[in-house]
DNA sequence: GCCGTTTTCGGCCCGACTGTTTTCAGTCG
C-alpha cells in the first residue's frame, strides 16, 4: 500500500461527501490530509505499523478520525468509511466532477431527479432539454453543461509546464502593448512552476479595466469565453483555461500573493491572518477597515510573521511552519550551476557536435559538460561500441586541448549513459566503465519488471563503484508513461549508502526525480545532478529553467546538488 | 474532520462571476 493508494482512498471520500452535500470543512480536511500524504516523503504504512495512531497525529491534518483510518487501511487495505461511501455512490458518478463549471450540487441533484449516473446519461439528458425546469436550472446552464462535456472531452486534465509557459507569455506580451497596463505578473500554479497546468493565470495592475477585459477576450487565439466581468475575465485559449484579474496598484502584492496560491497555501496563511484579527484578501491586508498593506507581496507574509516565501514552496508542504522559524532554504537559482553532467552527442542519438555541445555550455557559463552517450543495448539510439569509445575519446581530448591551448576554463568530460539490464547486469564491463569520467547509469528497457525486481535492479547499479549518477530514476514520461515501480525508499537509503548521485533530468516531459522525491533526496542527504539530457546544443539552455524549477519546489540549496561544484570537486565526488 | 498564545467546543479564507433569481446558490480559484 503506496501513500498515493492511500491519498487516492481520502480524496474519493471527500469527493463523495462533497455529492452528498456533507459538512465542507469535513470535505477540506479529507481533501487537505489527501494531499498531505500525497507529498510525505516517508511511508506511512511504515509510520502506521511503528508509532500507530499516536505517530500518525503529528502529521499536520492527520487528526484522530483519519490517523484510525490509516492504521486500517495499512492493515487491511481499505477503511469501512470508504468501502461503505462507495456503495452510496457510484464511483461513475464522481467522474462528472471532472467536468468544468459542473459542480456536486448539481451532480446531485441530477442524479437525484434525473437519475444521471454518468457523462453519457447526461450528455442526453441536456440534448433533450431535460435539465431546464429543474428547480434553479436553466437554458443556459444546459448549454454550459454541453460545452462542459465537450471540453472535458477534448482537453483532459493539465497542460505541460513547457507547453503553457509559452502561451502565458505570448499572452503577456500582448497585453504589454496596451497603455492601460501599469504591472503583469503570469501567476498561479505557473509562477510556481508546477510540472503540469490547470489554467494560465495573469494578474494586472490597470486603472482602466475594461480595456483589459475587452483586450484580453479578443486576442486571437481565444477560442471560446467563459465569463467577462468588470475586474476578471475567463476564456479558453489554445484549448487552455486563461484567467485575467485586474486590481489597483495599492493592492498588487496582496492580489499577486492570492492569485499564486496554491489554494491551501492561502487558506494557512489568512488563518495566520485571522488569529491576528487581521483579514487578508486580494485587495490587502486590513486591520478592521484600515488597509495597513497590500502593495508588496512582502507585506502579506510580514503581516503574519513570516519571512517571504518563494512561489514554488507554496504549496503548504510545510513552508509556513519553516518561515516561522525563519529556515525558508535559499533555494537554488540557474546561474548557480557551474556543469551540466548529461548530454549526448552525434557519437550516438544526439544533434550536435562534441564541440557544438561545448561552445553552448562556455556560453551558458559553465566550466564543464559530461558528454553521455548510449550503451549499445539502447539499438534506436545508435550507442557506442568499444571502437567508437575510443575515437570519441581522441575527439574529446582534441576539443580539450584546444580550450587548455586558448586558455578556456572548460572540460569535456568523457561519460556514458549505460543501460542497467533487466538481469541486473550493465552493458559495459567494469574494465570498460572504470575509464570513462562520469558513468550515468539508467533504465531504458523492461519497465514493467515488478517493485521488488526493479528496486534491486537500480541497487545493484548503484553498488556499482563505478556508477556514478542514477538518470531519470522513476523513468516516467509526463502524460504518455506512468513511472516504474520502484520501492523511492530504498532507493534514497541505497543512494546515500554507495555515495551515488540521482538526476533531476530537465527534460519538461521527465522532470524525474519529480519535487517531491528531490526533497526525499535532500532529507536523505543524497546529492542530486541538475541534468539536461540534451540531444542538441540548443536544448541545453531550453529546458534547464525546468530542472532548476523542480528543484527549488524540491527545496534544493546549491549545496544539495554536485553541479553547483568547481570540476575538481565534482571529480572528487564520483566515485572514482 | 482538524485544531487551540482568546478555545477541548465552536469555529473553520475570501471574493468574482453566472444564471436564475428578486436575494441567492453554485462554481471557481
Amino acid at each position: 500500500m503506496l501513500n498515493l493508494d492511500i491519498a487516492r482512498i481520502f480524496s474519493e471520500i471527500a469527493d463523495i461527501f462533497e455529492v452528498k452535500g456533507e459538512n465542507p470543512f469535513k470535505i477540506r480536511a479529507y481533501r487537505k490530509a489527501a494531499l498531505t500524504i500525497e507529498t510525505l516523503t516517508q511511508d506511512l504504512k511504515v509510520i502506521a505499523e511503528r508509532g500507530g495512531v499516536k505517530e500518525l497525529k503529528k502529521i499536520p491534518g492527520i487528526g484522530e478520525g483519519i490517523a484510525k483510518k490509516i492504521v486500517e487501511i495499512a492493515e487491511t487495505g481499505d477503511c469501512k468509511k470508504h468501502i461503505e461511501l462507495r456503495r452510496e455512490v457510484h464511483a461513475e458518478l464522481l467522474e462528472l466532477l471532472a467536468i468544468p463549471r459542473v459542480g456536486p450540487r448539481t451532480i446531485a441533484k441530477l442524479h437525484q431527479e434525473l437519475g444521471i449516473t454518468n457523462i453519457e446519461n447526461l450528455e442526453k439528458a441536456a440534448k433533450s432539454h431535460k435539465l431546464a425546469g429543474l428547480p434553479g436550472l436553466g437554458a443556459k446552464v444546459e448549454e454550459n453543461i454541453l460545452k462542459g462535456i465537450e471540453q472535458y472531452r477534448s482537453y483532459q486534465g493539465r497542460a505541460l509546464l513547457s507547453k503553457a509557459l509559452p502561451y502565458a507569455e505570448s499572452i503577456v506580451n500582448e497585453l504589454k502593448k496596451l497603455d492601460a497596463v501599469e504591472q503583469i505578473l503570469i501567476a498561479g500554479s505557473l509562477r510556481r512552476m508546477r510540472e503540469t497546468i490547470g489554467d494560465i493565470d495573469i494578474l494586472v495592475v490597470s486603472k482602466q479595466p475594461e480595456d483589459i477585459m475587452d483586450a484580453f477576450t479578443s486576442l486571437e487565439d481565444v477560442e471560446d469565453v467563459i465569463a467577462k466581468g468588470e475586474t476578471k475575465s475567463s476564456v479558453i485559449i489554445k484549448g487552455i483555461n486563461a484567467d485575467i484579474r485586474v486590481v489597483d496598484a495599492v493592492s498588487f502584492g496582496a492580489a499577486a500573493h492570492y492569485f499564486t496560491g496554491s489554494k491551501h497555501h492561502n487558506i494557512g496563511i489568512r488563518e495566520l491572518g485571522m488569529k491576528r484579527g487581521l483579514k487578508i484578501n486580494e485587495y490587502g491586508i486590513f486591520c478592521g477597515d484600515e488597509r495597513i498593506g497590500g502593495e508588496h507581496e512582502e507585506d502579506v507574509f510580514a503581516s503574519v510573521g513570516l519571512a517571504y516565501i518563494p512561489p514554488e514552496l507554496r504549496e503548504d508542504r510545510g513552508e509556513i511552519e519553516a518561515a516561522k522559524e525563519n529556515i525558508i532554504p535559499k533555494l537554488i537559482e540557474i546561474s548557480d550551476l557551474k556543469g551540466d553532467l548529461h548530454v549526448h552527442t552525434n557519437w550516438s542519438d544526439g544533434k550536435s557536435s562534441i564541440d557544438e555541445m561545448a561552445e553552448v555550455a562556455i556560453s551558458l557559463g559553465y566550466e564543464y559538460t559530461a558528454v553521455a552517450d548510449h550503451s549499445p543495448a539502447v539499438g534506436i539510439a545508435g550507442g557506442l561500441n568499444e571502437e567508437k569509445i575510443v575515437k570519441r575519446q581522441e575527439e574529446i581530448d582534441r576539443v580539450n586541448e584546444s580550450f587548455e591551448a586558448e586558455g578556456v576554463k572548460f572540460r569535456v568530460l568523457s561519460a556514458v549513459e549505460v543501460d542497467i539490464k533487466s538481469d541486473f547486469s550493465m552493458d559495459f564491463s567494469d574494465e570498460i566503465l572504470k575509464d570513462f569520467d562520469v558513468v550515468v547509469g539508467a533504465v531504458h528497457t523492461k519497465f514493467s519488471q515488478d517493485r521488488e525486481t526493479m528496486t534491486t535492479r537500480i541497487v545493484t547499479a548503484m553498488e556499482n563503484p563505478n556508477v556514478d549518477i542514477i538518470a531519470h530514476p522513476t523513468g516516467r514520461l509526463l502524460r504518455k508513461r506512468d513511472p516504474y515501480e520502484v520501492d523511492m525508499e530504498r532507493l534514497m537509503a541505497a543512494a546515500k549508502d554507495t555515495e551515488t548521485i540521482l538526476e533531476l533530468n530537465s527534460f519538461p516531459e521527465r522532470l524525474d526525480l519529480n519535487d517531491i522525491h528531490c526533497k526525499m533526496a535532500k532529507d536523505y542527504g543524497v546529492l542530486i545532478a541538475i541534468s539536461t539530457d540534451a540531444h542538441a546544443a540548443t536544448q541545453m539552455g531550453a529546458v534547464i529553467k525546468y530542472g532548476v524549477a523542480t528543484a527549488r519546489r524540491g527545496w534544493l540549496e546549491p549545496e544539495d546538488v554536485v553541479n553547483t561544484r568547481e570540476l575538481e570537486e565534482v571529480l572528487k565526488m564520483v566515485k572514482r
